[in-house]
DNA sequence: GCAAAAGTGTTTCCCCTACACCCATGG
DNA sequence: CCATGGGTGTAGGGGAAACACTTTTGC
């Protein structure tokens, strides 16, 4: 990309600043919120010191993870093609632009001791996982982790990542009632069954900032556990050790035919209709119970947002239970009147839902 | 400032980048919003164009304006730290730290023709400007302006800084739903006239994006032509004159005791004041016409927002009517419930208020 | 007395919620 | 026929807006 009149830089002030991006790239796995966090290599990790707001190094243990993110290369390269880069490199999750909204820049004096001044823009992509499934480049180990078990352990995200995380899902809320971005959770043709699950998976009290959020986190850890992780991930998990090398990635990414690729792929897009079939998974939850009748009403009638599909209907989750009207996506890029499914904010926290 | 185990800038990256902070300063003068801005020096200017989405550098013109704004000099200069200098530098207006929101980043590629790459942080800050008057420093000539006349000249603001004011004040009527802010406009007893005056500024259709901004900027300088400048202005004008020099000012922020300053201080006071009292000026205002009932009603009811002072009363600006209850802040920092003045966001724009 | 502005009371309407009820399916 | 979940109907409550009315001042 050329710049026009470009003119060389000037002298005067100090160019010591190192400019970085930061993912905070959110998904919905079984349920649960998740995710995506790298593991850096060296043997020092970058922790958050509340005694006195610096970030300090220390011997690295096998909690410490962080964002995918890192410093734009290029001088010619806009943030957020930055962010797509750095996603895809560390975590071979793909997204458009348009998948990406800014959460704003990190930028105290401290945030990251390894550097002279390192200025963070921090993004949020809120995107389905299975589409563009998981691998970890050669440069980081990366996954998806419930983002429970994330908040519970504190200061389990290097720098300030724990607070961009927590921000992060302030404005994922902010946009599920302001924009259709729930619809990108919910398949081409779906029930008002499905896109409210979307809606009771966010607004679960568990992320809120003042949820004892190990609560919750222990129950998952348990029965994780106890019967192991589900075929999904497994399954995840032999994608990303074939494609591992981050030169395989990028060759893939730009011949998407693949017989290899598409292969696991398939596997995976298989595995996940069983397990969206199967309602037997008893992995916990973290779902509201939103009343489904004026959940709908709602839906409904917010203009552009979702339009009926006429005589289709489809059998719940279950099996059981009357058929459901099935419903496609509309028009409209704004929600209009806004999708509020909590009146105040702050919300008591009640009983762990099953 | 120190950083702990603050090592060397890592080589392998490109430090070619510029930081720099802007500084969006909107102030309400004379029931009309107004935001700080400087002409820089230099025979070039450098304008958007909607062609390509470049800035490119042109001839300067005498309409050509920025938003106050520079880069961070130091390396361990906090973010707000820069825009707080920087504002002050070049328009003598001093806010706290906690007067300054974060808009976010702007940092397109071609954003600013003069740099290699400059990566801008953008600040609001919703002040009133009479508490810390106004003065230009020797780098660059500043001033208040009428938000509609600068949103009535295309192009009329350097760099991408149209945009980054339009967010603004998109987040000041955020904040202004949100937060108590609305009460640093009002004295510290103050009738609920008072109040919602402030709402009724920033909340005008002249200020919405798809407003017709030229018809209420040409109202405006057409009085001015007319009657020329306020009292008020003037006088801040002779105090800019004074302490123009930028090491002057700088002496009187730390001896704010000065004689000199306090004499102009209280000068500008008392003809704030005159101009509170008198409503005879008939410079157009912007005000929206909000049901005062509904509006008090909304207020009180918020949970320490304002405070009632029994037994206190006050005769309303134009000298007529039944005194006004007095109120004095409350101590909260959000609003809870939020104070809602429009219902739907897109709200038609009615006729010209008087 | 009249105009102007603050404040109160009241009516009406709308929307949201909760709950009851009906419907359609599998077993 | 029963359990299960989708969908509809509806009564009750709360709040907001609109409007009428009272109160208190200056002229």
């Amino acid at each position: 990309m050329d710049i026009p009149n470009a003119i060389p830089p000037t002298p005067d002030f100090p160019t010591n600043f190192h400019v970085a991006v930061d993912v905070v790239a959110l998904t919905i796995n079984r349920g649960v919120l998740q995710v995506a966090v790298v593991q850096r290599h060296g043997a020092k990790s970058c922790i958050f010191s509340a005694t006195d707001g610096y970030v300090r190094e220390v011997d690295r243990t096998a909690h410490d993870y962080a964002l995918p993110g890192g410093h734009v290369h290029w001088q010619n390269e806009n943030l957020v093609d930055a962010a797509l880069r750095e996603l895809f490199e560390e975590t071979a999750v793909e997204v458009s632009p348009n998948d990406l909204v800014q959460l704003g820049a990190y930028g105290d004096v401290g945030r990251d001791p390894r550097s002279g001044r390192t200025i963070s823009i921090a993004f949020v992509a809120f995107h389905p996982s299975f589409s563009s499934p998981f691998a970890g480049s050669d440069a980081v180990s990366a996954k998806f982790m419930d983002v429970v078990d994330v908040l519970a352990r504190p200061n389990g995200l290097e720098f300030d990542h724990e607070r961009i995380l927590r921000d992060a899902i302030t404005r994922v809320r902010e946009l599920m009632e302001r924009t259709p971005i729930a619809l990108k959770f919910c398949p081409d043709e779906f029930t008002l069954r499905e896109l409210r699950s979307v809606y009771e998976v966010i607004f679960h009290h568990a992320y809120n900032p003042d949820a004892n959020t190990n609560r919750y986190a222990e129950r998952l850890r348990k029965y994780d556990a106890e019967v192991g992780g589900s075929p999904l991930d497994e399954a995840i998990g032999e994608f990303s050790r074939k494609f591992a090398p981050l030169a395989e990635l990028n060759r893939l990414s730009s011949d998407r035919s693949t017989q290899r690729e598409t292969a696991v792929l398939g596997k995976i897009e298989k595995l996940l209709t069983d397990e969206y079939r199967r309602s037997s998974s008893n992995r916990p939850t973290f779902k509201r119970d939103f009343d489904p009748a004026n959940f709908a009403r709602k839906a409904i009638a917010i203009d552009g947002f979702i339009e009926e599909i006429p005589g289709e209907s489809r059998l719940s989750a279950s099996g059981t239970g009357k058929p459901a009207q099935v419903y496609r996506r509309g028009k409209a890029k704004k929600l209009d009147p806004p999708l509020i499914v909590e009146r105040k904010p702050g919300k008591p926290e009640k009983t762990l839902s099953k």
